[in-house]
DNA sequence: TCTACTCGGACAAGATGTGTCCGAGTCAAG
DNA sequence: CTTGACTCGGACACATCTTGTCCGAGTAGA
């Protein structure tokens, strides 16, 4: 039960994101988190094509947010770094081996699958409770605000 | 985001074991669920290790429950095959880079990682509501009872 | 027109989970 | 009491996935 790594990544320039105004370029991102340029590649892809930020080709390119923070929760960055399916995934073992329950007596989920079922969505709603907006602005009243501006100046 | 799939073994196992009231072999549960005896012993190994079942050695031995099934947990079967850690770990990358966040001002964990704890604990809360007597309780309400005793009798 | 910069997908290496095996210990029967 | 067979327990390979890296296609600006 490992998340993927890249979804501190992902998070952090989503916020980071969500404080610059211009577009930003992958690698001033990983030079930012002091993180690989090459793999952090790999996570800004996977937010593009879930139409989390958009790419702008070109000379002065970069990625942006493509929707306000306050639109994007923290279970849309997860679920597009580390894929949309549920951690448990029942593989059916009842119709299996010497008792095996009929086919036609599971067309609901067994209890088991059930129980983890709900804990998954107790976890995703935890998660789409959030929002990128609502993280940058707890940043900020830990860190007294002069941090985004910074930020913007390094950028 | 993939957990390990002897959880689902596990948990079935250990339902089976509370409705029997003989040590039951390895071997026996793996063929009764028709997978591999080799790599089931492994997760009744962890399962053990936890305390949430004991091991009979010897000619009539088995495996059972070392404790009532209303006080197991789906939490407790899980954290035993899984690992008690949790899927999120923050690496605190707000402490590197250039604009690095001195040590001092990081005694309390970063507002993303506090989402993600907030979200594995109503994670943890879910599984934790559940017990193993509850799941043979809702087999029981699925199926009419009998399958229980058929399970006894083919042990 | 040209250049330099950007993203995007295709290509290896390491780590983790999966699957298997054989030996030490133990209880029951003869 | 001896014997025997059955049990678990930990140590050993294999497969899969995550991690990490690279170079080429495309684009905006000069």
């Amino acid at each position: 039960m490992k998340m993927s790594g890249g979804v501190e990544w992902a998070l952090h320039c989503t916020v980071v994101l969500s404080a610059a105004e211009r577009p930003v370029p992958a690698g001033r991102l990983a030079e930012l988190h002091d993180v690989s340029a090459s793999y952090l590649a790999k996570q800004l892809q996977a937010l593009s094509r879930a139409e989390i930020i958009r790419s702008v080709q070109g000379h002065a390119g970069g990625y942006e947010l493509a929707r306000p923070a306050a639109r994007i929760t923290v279970l849309d960055v997860v679920e597009a770094v580390d894929g949309p399916q549920p951690a448990f995934l029942c593989t059916e073992i009842r119709q299996r081996g010497p008792l095996a329950t009929p086919a036609e007596a599971c067309e609901k989920p067994c209890a088991i699958s059930r129980a983890m079922s709900a804990a998954d969505q107790a976890w995703r709603a935890a998660l789409r409770a959030v929002t990128i907006a609502d993280l940058a602005a707890q940043v900020v009243e830990d860190y007294d605000g002069d941090v985004f501006a910074g930020v913007r100046a390094w950028l």
